[in-house]
DNA sequence: GACACAATTCGATGGTTAGCTAACTATCGA
DNA sequence: TCGATAGTTAGCTAACCATCGAATTGTGTC
């Protein structure tokens, strides 16, 4: 949960993910879109891994991302829910087409 | 944004807002119910008020903290729908109770 | 004014993060 | 196997963050 919060806390990575949220795009297709170093986004990739924001596969030269939404609607509405935001109530991701 | 999920990004800031949530609470109320010195908790508030997450009225010698639930609200389903996650709409904060 | 109390600010310290360049690993095509 | 390409890892610096004890500010009471 720390995890996912503190993935979403940089405009970076939060962008990354809308890019991915369009369709799953290789570490150098993101890359591109932004202006710092491979290695430095190398390093935010390995953030939102770490968070199971995004799944990454291996395919020939490149390693495609991609989003797994179910993760971050998960902890964004699971934690929304336990202040009564959003959903009436007890939202798993139950209730939440996917 | 960015800080309202940096704020979110703290297990024991989660907790303070999860407190705030049952009612408005005494800076040193909440104090005592962490194991950490009221320094540490105070610079905690001060990340909660720079996220604009809670609202400190200085009562007598005390200072009450208030949860702002809308802008939680706003952070959490105005990012989620950005990602068709949730509500298929933008939603207010209608059903705040206190 | 003097005192006690609530909370924040100050100064120091250890740990974490974003960023870079350079070097490495892995894969593809010739 | 050689060279080019895609990503990650290594090593570093600078900036930031969490935490503490001590000092400070502000409020109410006597």
């Amino acid at each position: 949960m720390s995890q996912v919060f503190k993935a979403l806390s940089d405009p970076t990575r939060r962008r990354v993910l809308e890019l991915l949220r369009e369709k799953p795009m290789s570490a150098g297709e993101i890359a591109a879109e932004f202006d710092v170093s491979k290695p430095t986004m190398s390093a935010h990739f390995a953030v939102l891994r770490d968070a199971d924001l995004v799944d990454a596969t291996k395919m020939g030269k490149s390693v495609i991302y991609r989003i797994k939404l179910s993760v971050l609607e998960d902890a964004l509405l699971g934690f929304a829910s336990t202040f009564g935001i959003g959903r009436p109530d007890g939202s798993s991701s139950e209730d939440v087409k996917s």
